[in-house]
DNA sequence: GTCTATACACCGATAGAC
DNA sequence: GTCTATCGGTGTATAGAC
């Protein structure tokens, strides 16, 4: 049930997500919807809670691969579509409880990759001055990294790619830089510039 | 009319962006809106291209200050509250005509951010090994900085501050080195880490 | 331009049978 | 747990008077 209401949520945005349309999508009644949540607001706050403890099992996942950071990054830019984090996001500015989930959610996540960077630092003490932009904080990396990488997925999805190849060229390098025992150093595919 | 439904969307979301609310705001007949715009999307788009308008005066405006890049930033910073660019790329996402008219205004907006900074840089070609991250290619840079406001303001609507202050001192620092003629360098009032 | 009147569909939520 | 029946409210949109 709570699959067929991030389906909703995905494919027709959050004025579509009605208990009608869920209870349909699983072959059931509208009212059965209002059995197992008492309102529909309940129901976001449940399908956002189960939305984020896939993404963190997922994070905690990549940490234990071999290139934790190559990893990391991965589940960035392959996260949920963007469309169901706009519309998650746009909820979240009227709903006083899934507000609270997300940010917690926010938190919670940065802090693992602080910490997956400042490891992946503290084994890379030598020559500090090639890192390039690669050099700075722990913390200022991750923001700026999840900025990106939201960025890149959310231009994606309305077709917009000024400058996602030099992007992505970017992260390619800064990752090599940081994390440097290679994983298969694969062809980059140019894509058209705009 | 436009001001309205701006105001509906901003405040009420997506999903409250109804003919009547537009009408009661305004004093009116919800039939009226009918009137004016054929249907719903009509006035959608008509509300984007609007704050798209808006919005690209503020840039040209600032490109022609004495100091454009630190006014780029701010007009990035500053730009119409978060909860209003969720709700449009959400509709984005699910109205055609919408979503080309976004992805045209980033495009808009890139380019003009991409020849501030290519001028900036022209102006600035002593001593590049001081630029420390702001030594990247202007397309890279601006897709970055976007980004990070854009990541910012979000995240400020809804509570999260954490990392805040490390990317506005870098911004900071940023901007001095590729702007230097110094804009009165105020003092940073350090908010608390999280 | 702005209004009245109106058609018709869908919404969240409750009560109560099985 | 799942259903039927039903409530009051709200939505987009059209036709036509003034």
């Amino acid at each position: 049930m709570l699959e067929a209401a991030e389906a909703v949520l995905r494919e027709e945005g959050y004025a579509m997500l009605t208990s009608r349309r869920i209870a349909n999508r699983i072959g059931v009644k509208q009212q059965l919807v209002f059995y197992y949540f008492r309102t529909m607001d309940d129901l976001i706050v449940s399908a956002f809670r189960a939305l984020a403890k896939r993404e963190l099992e997922r994070l905690v996942g990549a940490l234990q691969s071999e290139h934790p950071l190559h990893e990391i990054w991965s589940v960035c830019i392959n996260t949920g579509d963007a469309r169901l984090i706009a519309e998650f996001m746009a909820l979240a500015h009227r709903n006083e409880r899934l507000r609270t989930e997300v940010s917690e959610h926010i938190e919670r996540m940065r802090c693992i990759h602080v910490e997956a960077l400042a490891g992946a630092a503290k084994r890379n003490k030598t020559k500090k001055k090639d890192l390039g932009p690669a050099a700075l904080s722990p913390l200022a990396l991750s923001f700026l990294a999840t900025s990106a990488a939201l960025a890149l997925t959310r231009e994606s999805a309305i077709g917009v790619a000024m400058g996602h190849a030099e992007i992505q060229d970017l992260i390619g390098q800064s990752l090599a830089a940081l994390e440097p025992d290679r994983p298969a150093p694969k062809p980059r595919s140019r894509s058209r510039r705009t």
